[in-house]
DNA sequence: TGTCAACTTAATTTGGAAATTATTTAGTAA
DNA sequence: TTACTAAATAATTTCCAAATTAAGTTGACA
């Protein structure tokens, strides 16, 4: 009923060594993904990234099938894999889809959540307000730090939706806009102060109210769509040609 | 817009045939998992499968990867994998957010759905209404195409819903709940009037009747779980035990 | 009897070579 | 030039054996 442990959050590269290598490959190559190292339509060479991670094919391939069930990735047989692909309608898509499911989420853990579930908000929140949004100070640098609290915060507000399905369904869809973000990220920081909403989604969730907090946090997802579709980056077309292999 | 082909809905085999030999595996250890021929909670020793789907070591672990990640398997790092445990708990969780997600698909769907909508809706009544649900007559036997047939059937009525996530997601809540069916069906066959309700909805959503629609479909749904909750099955327990390697 | 460590066995994971399939290039004919 | 075919090349997929890790067994000791 209640949100995880307090610590060591987003340690994945010590857990990672403990692991396997599939794992830690997987790891890699997500975060790769979610940062815009890996651009949306590259071709992934097992070759290339054989050598890029220093493992074998094996474990390459099965990280490979564990990205695409998570469509972070598509798969074509025997034509390979490629990062997906972006668009201005899938980001519409996507947009609307969040708002549909987070509203379902944070309703039932307004309604849900216990003292421990208030406090992990306010701490989560206090800590994302110490963090800077970016590594550098002058221009934008990712900032794992950042964006592993950033996470957080939104996690704690909606823990006691008590469905892991629908959590794990909300997290799939914050990992696919966070690549959105990240491609916009350089042009459009730092021009929006997210101190604020995030502060207005936590008090509306402490006061328990459900349609402020729905309206704050479908506002926020939106925001940050708006400001991807906005920035008009000339990597982002209207949609995906059906034919395109980086279409899932 | 529109629902899909028309034709060869079902026919994996002959596609498996054609494509690799890891989606083979895929298709078949995931259809063995849904029939219950693969029991909740299996180990799932790469020897074992090597030689019941005579494959490779290698297109066994990809359709294993592929399916840890859609929740029918679970993966532990250095331990293998197990058929995902079923439980009364995980029954209700999955039921309620059933409920919560085709609520919104079918709205959705009902209110943009154009006329090759309807008709699709209306076909594949039409085609499921004429199949038996068992392949045998007295008692009950899967039956691979009226399976196919309804979820055809089902998928129509919330296909125009304009989210390729929400019917993703859909999809994969009722994978898993096709599990705990094939648990019961036994037990349960025949009992009920699955005709009447399927009929039920398809009227409601020609008529464009969208609260008929979700109520009729949130009882369908829950009469699925009720069946299995009610049919007291002795290999199913209430929760997952925490440390259990078949909890995902 | 119970505990713990060393050993044995069994399973998973990994790397790479071989086989299969796709893609590109070169060549031929219309 | 264009269309088509065939060879050459490149990439993916698969099998399997070696390496690693977990699980099970035995036996000494308290």
């Amino acid at each position: 009923m209640v949100a995880q442990s307090q610590l060591e959050e987003s340690d994945s590269s010590a857990r990672s060594a403990s692991t396997t290598v599939a794992s830690s490959v997987y790891d890699q190559i997500r975060l790769d993904i979610l940062t815009g190292n890996l651009r949306p339509g590259d071709k992934l060479r097992s070759e290339f990234l054989r050598g890029r991670y220093k493992a074998g094919i094996s474990p390459v391939r099965e990280a490979l099938n564990r990205l695409a069930s998570e469509r972070l990735v598509c798969r074509e047989d025997q034509r390979g894999f490629h990062v997906a692909g972006v668009s201005k309608a899938g980001l519409v898509e996507l947009t609307k889809t969040r708002c549909w499911l987070e509203e379902i989420a944070l309703r039932q853990s307004i309604e849900q959540g216990d003292e421990a579930w208030e406090e992990q908000i306010v701490l989560a929140f206090h800590r994302l307000s110490r963090t800077p949004r970016s590594s550098d100070e002058a221009t934008y640098a990712f900032n794992p730090k950042w964006e592993g609290l950033h996470r957080n915060f939104h996690n704690a507000v909606i823990a006691c939706c008590d469905s892991h399905w629908l959590l794990g369904f909300c997290e799939q869809l914050v990992d696919q806009a966070d690549r959105y973000r990240q491609l916009a990220a350089a042009v459009s920081y730092p021009k929006r102060n997210e101190r604020d909403e995030h502060q207005a989604l936590m008090e509306a969730a402490l006061e328990r109210d459900a349609d402020s907090a729905v309206a704050i946090q479908c506002a926020h997802i939106r925001k940050t769509a708006d400001i991807v579709l906005d920035a008009n980056l000339s990597f982002l077309p209207d949609e995906i040609d059906p034919g395109d292999p980086a279409r899932c």
